[in-house]
RNA sequence: CAAGUGAGCUAAACAGCCGCGGCGGCGCUGACGCGCCGGUGAGGAAAGUCCGAGCUUCGCAGGGCAGGGUGCCGGAGAAAUCCCGGUGGAGGCGACUCUAAGGAAAGUGCAACAGAAAUAAACCGCCGCGUUAUGCGGUAAGGAUGGAAAGGCGGGGCAAGAGCCCACCGGUCCCCGGGUAAUCGGGGACGCUAUGUAAACCCCACCCGAAGCAACACCGACAGGGGCAGCGAUUUGCCCGAUCCAUACCCCGAAGGGUGGCUUGAGCCGCGGGGAGACCCACGGCCUAGACAGAUGGCUGUUCAAGACAGAACUCGGCUUACCGGCUCAGUUGGGAA
RNA sequence: GCAUCCGUAGCUCAGCUGGAUAGAGCGUCAGACUCCGACUCUGAAGGCCGUGUGUUCGAAUCACAUCGGAUGCA
């Protein structure tokens, strides 16, 4: 299995959020568009709003695992950054989970099989 | 048994599958990398950044002023405003806790209201003289106000009083003794002038170059332009001194990636010894995160006391704050029984 | 990593330096005016001055600690 490659550039955020398409589900909110790579990219945003550094983590770490999941499905050449709300420091991984995927349903990133 | 005080320890555990960051080994590859195996991977506060250091850099760091810090004594320690022990003071029945604790006869300022008067005294009262009466003088013992009223209290003394005189207490100074010292105990001298406030200005003593790992060093890439013997630079401010100045320095622009720094350290654990303690010494053992948009997660099952506060970012020593509980030790007070 | 500022009435702020009465505007409530309402006028209520400890005779003010919020530089 490939690796997960990340978004770092602070312009790359930059662009998505003034360029690209956004989908919001749950406790999360999706902004997606193309890339000129053969891979997808997967960026995090959770501010300080969502709570202290323990809090943080662990919405990062749920939605890590929420995209490691359903990665193998997701379309190609995307980039995709996943904004958490401050209602994401009370969901567990369930909660997490079905967010993210319905956001994906609704961007067309995963067939809804 | 109940209440309370002080000190310390701990911070759910186990199994299976999938996944993540370093490290080591092996294999594949021209290389970037990829795969497999092994082992490792957050805290007592990692937090706040309130102190102190190591380390690094700065045209060398020199002086003065300003500014800031500290302020009983001794010790420990790399150092510190921390820590340990003690002295004085405050609180508590007590175990114990707290304590920015130099100087108010160097100077300045402030002290509302009340009160006659607030650093200076005569409102009432008391006494003397005089008078019809108003008054003049003496007096801080009494009244009243206040946080504070010219040391307190008793006696003598006096017209009434007053350290005016005396004893005791308090204060200051000296001597003797204990203690390394702060200081304590005893004795003597001095009638005693000195309200409080220095976390008001201040005075005295001692200390302080600055910036911070985004420091900094090296490599790679790149494109240059402007200023510069002065109103320049030399790391808080001002002045002086000293030093530097064209392959230097400053400003603007471009590029903003890699490696090191980065974890062996005033290190941790065990045992023994010294000390009242902080701590120190000896011996043995161990290597225990090192990322760079930043690694510990998910699912399932079992057990229990049902899991709090909380996530390393150069590293240590302290302090402070947050915290579900559990456990251990040592004192105290009250009640009961023997 | 370093540095600075701010917490006072429901809201926005004074007052702090230089200590003794907590005040202004908007809002709220009551009354007046009006047939009714708005405007206007009159009056009232509303504060443990973020928290704790200390200094002082006395603390919103001074000092220290702490909590929360905001900002700046690298």
């Amino acid at each position: 299995m490939k690796k997960t490659v990340s978004i770092k550039e602070n312009k790359d955020f930059k662009r998505l959020y003034y360029r690209g398409k956004s989908v919001a589900a749950g406790c999360l909110v999706v902004y997606y568009r193309q890339n000129p790579y053969p891979f997808c990219r997967l960026g995090l945003t959770v501010s300080a709003k969502v709570g202290k550094a323990v809090v943080r983590n662990r919405v990062r770490r749920l939605i890590r695992e929420s995209y490691r999941i359903m990665e193998d499905g997701v379309r190609k050449s995307m980039d995709i950054v996943v904004v958490a709300r401050s209602s994401a420091a009370a969901a567990d991984f369930r909660a997490v989970r079905a967010s993210l995927s319905e956001a994906f349903l609704r961007a067309g990133l995963i067939n809804g099989e």
